[in-house]
DNA sequence: TTGACAATTAGCTAAATAACTAAATATATA
DNA sequence: TATATATTTAGTTATTTAGCTAATTGTCAA
């Protein structure tokens, strides 16, 4: 019963629940391009990826500085996954979050994060 | 997206989950029996079914001062009820709470309550 | 009509949790 | 090797929420 408890507390929060639907769309993406999506500090989505991967929610790799995200719907989950799509197809914020993927998706990680630094432009 | 998020919230506590799989098993129960069951205050149990049926996951009836409560599964949840019942499947807990409400089913209403104001026995 | 009583609502406290900043960790590169 | 840097962990604060008691509401019965 725990364990049932904890997916459905790990998926109902807003910033995970968006973080799910990210990588269901875009299949994999790093700590930065997440933090980035959520406008929240890097520790915060840390925290929340943590609580995703701790449930079985996600996958990590790492690769050099960057760890990437996928997400990995955990054995007997298929069920509670149908309807959360059906659930939130066409949801607002997810329409928003999809078109802030795709020009998070048109930089470089490194620029990116760059950015995320304070680093506006021009990077000497 | 926030009514999934809703339905993901009331879901995600272990007494409501408690009270939705009683009242699958024994189709409609009384807020009296729900509290006995949950071993809480009246005004605890009664402020977690006020949350399940805001979020339409429970329906009341009302008959004299008794209130009941049935479960009712809203509109296209029927996967995430499918998933419920195969995660919850066996877990000791919902096994110990259905033991319990046999015993609870076993008295009348009236002496449940009764029971609840703290008059043990001897019912005059 | 009054008293008893099941249920709900209001108001409070304690625990859980989401956010932040700062420190620590691990990795690439100069 | 030393520095820069992406991520995570620690520690703090503010918000949310589950629980309680007390007060209120609506209904039955004497």
């Amino acid at each position: 019963m725990e364990n049932t408890l904890s997916i459905m507390k790990a998926l109902a929060d807003k910033n995970r629940t968006r973080v799910v639907a990210a990588l269901w769309r875009f299949d994999e993406l790093c700590a930065c391009q997440i933090t980035e999506l959520l406008q929240v500090s890097g520790a915060t989505a840390s925290r929340h990826l943590g609580i995703l991967q701790k449930n079985g929610l996600v996958d990590s790799r790492k690769d050099g500085r960057w760890v990437y995200y996928r997400l990995r719907k955990p054995a007997g989950s298929e069920q509670l996954f149908q309807w959360l799509e059906h659930s939130l197809s066409g949801a607002n914020e997810l329409v928003a979050d999809f078109q802030a993927m795709k020009k998070i998706l048109g930089v470089t990680r490194e620029e990116l994060c760059r950015q995320q630094r304070g680093e506006e432009c021009c990077p000497k």
